[in-house]
DNA sequence: GCATGATCGTCAAGGTGCTGGACCAGATGG
DNA sequence: CCATCTGGTCCAGCACCTTGACGATCATGC
């Protein structure tokens, strides 16, 4: 039975290369060529709201530096914005300009649509119970840097 | 069903997550802590036999010269030795040695454990399922870099 | 009040790993 | 042969991350 949990653990980073290419493929297509996975995953967390470099960096599971690098980039393309926070100075609460908010939406439709990709094949019966499988491991939480 | 697909999206990246992350404690359980997984990688393919520098690149999904560096170190490390092949005097054969033998053999009991670590939650069907639904997904070859 | 310590964020320097360009040695085919 | 292709390496540069240090702002206890 190793033998075939080998091959799982393949299976598994193979499907995640094929929706981290997905997502990036379908920023693409939709005009957001230049954003990266884990950028438009920082500006998903943004759009919740109330969130600071410290909540993307614990998202990403980075430091709070490459948080820090990572938003000052989104800044610099007009996507978020830093306001003060009123309760804490020393907080940069981050929100959304309409930028922003359309690539958080296209990196949404993207991701949903890498797995949607996979409908044909397994049917939405397998997506269903794939999501059944996977969603029931532990949640570590953080996602990974370069994606 | 937008909004599942986005949320399986994720659930996919946490499990490759949890994989690679596996597989690195595995690793460094078994002593061989400096060992990357992709470098894990690279030793089991190369344990196959007639594997070149280009192999490597072909199957980590990255450029002839990333590899050639990542096997640059693994033969710095004694774990690969490189020789000539007698048909082609272009061509470098890489063999492992028994320290990376032992190190291809960690990298995929390590591999094993990681998803078979899921045993108690999802059950040996579980597992099956799994394997099966993934399986069935594109083989885009390549791994990713990083891993 | 006010010192002390924790927290938020940035700056700066350094490391690691990948890429593209250039290049050499060896193979290949008209 | 000679032009071209292929396997491999060297090199410079880049993207992204990390640790360390720091200023600024809260929060606590006396």
């Amino acid at each position: 039975m190793t033998k075939r949990d080998t091959d799982l653990a393949l299976t598994v980073l193979n499907a995640a290369t094929l929706v981290v290419d997905g997502i990036q493929e379908g920023l693409a297509r939709r005009g957001h060529a230049a954003v990266r996975p884990a950028q438009g995953f920082a500006l998903v967390r943004i759009g919740q709201g109330d969130t600071t470099v410290l909540d993307v960096a614990e998202q990403l599971g980075v430091t709070k530096q490459a948080a820090s690098q990572l938003v000052e980039v989104l800044v610099g393309r007009r996507h978020v914005k830093r306001v003060a926070d009123p309760n804490d100075a020393r907080r940069r609460l981050l929100t959304l300009t309409a930028r922003g908010r359309a690539c958080a939406a296209a990196t949404e439709e993207a991701a949903a649509e890498a797995v949607a990709a996979w409908r044909p094949t397994l049917g939405a019966a397998g997506l269903k119970s794939l999501y059944g499988l996977l969603g029931a491991l532990d949640r570590t939480g953080p996602l990974r840097p370069a994606w």
